[in-house]
DNA sequence: TTTTAGTACTATGCAATACAAAGTACCATA
DNA sequence: TATGGTACTTTGTATTGCATAGTACTAAAA
């Protein structure tokens, strides 16, 4: 029982919320997404956001276009589909209900 | 993708976070567990909260009692460890951390 | 030309945890 | 004796964050 585990706990669920957040009527690929989340706090690594990205236009939740880059390979640019834009408002609701229940719970 | 498991998922973490702040300096069961979870908008079923209990005083950070009850088998009585004091104040701290880094992250 | 470094993405596997379901054991009452 | 409710245990599943290794593309250094 470590922080750090306790800490990776906490994220499930709630890295998807703020993925959708950021492609919520924006693209964006994956370095920007982690560069984003990076200047909130929220440290994420490749290995996380790659399967997440994936997971959630397989759920149609995203979609995605190639763009050629001048400097590398071509890029997977993601954006929320209208389905997408739909769960996240049902995200935020959930969210913030989480967090008013654990206010209250924890409050002293 | 559907938001029931999207909640389960946004628990991960959280609920440890708030057995361990019921239980600190203060004894409780399961039962009474999951009845002030409930107060606070928090559904734990016992599946959940049992092999919880148990992994957290395999930790250290509960300790538990026996109790003779009147109307039933006995009951375990929870309560915080001096170690499980401390992490608290860790598990404080890192989800008042994620809330303000998701809120960042997901503000519109 | 070949090699190296940096970027972007894929694929595989592990560990942790919420939850479901079935089972055991105790007590009181019908 | 049988039934119902309470309290806890055990086993198994699904999901997800993360680590790691690998592929592929470009550009600059050797």
């Amino acid at each position: 029982m470590n922080l750090e585990n306790t800490k990776a706990q906490m994220r499930k669920g709630v890295l998807e919320f703020c993925i959708l957040s950021l492609l919520s009527n924006k693209e964006a690929y994956a370095s920007d997404l982690i560069q984003a989340m990076k200047e909130s706090k929220l440290l994420v690594v490749e290995g996380t956001i790659y399967p997440l990205l994936t997971r959630l236009k397989n759920d149609g939740l995203l979609s995605y276009r190639w763009e050629e880059s001048t400097g590398g390979p071509p890029r997977k640019y993601f954006k929320a589909t209208p389905l997408g834009e739909k769960f996240l408002e049902e995200l935020r609701i959930t969210w913030d209900e989480l967090v008013e229940a654990v206010g209250k719970a924890t409050s002293p």
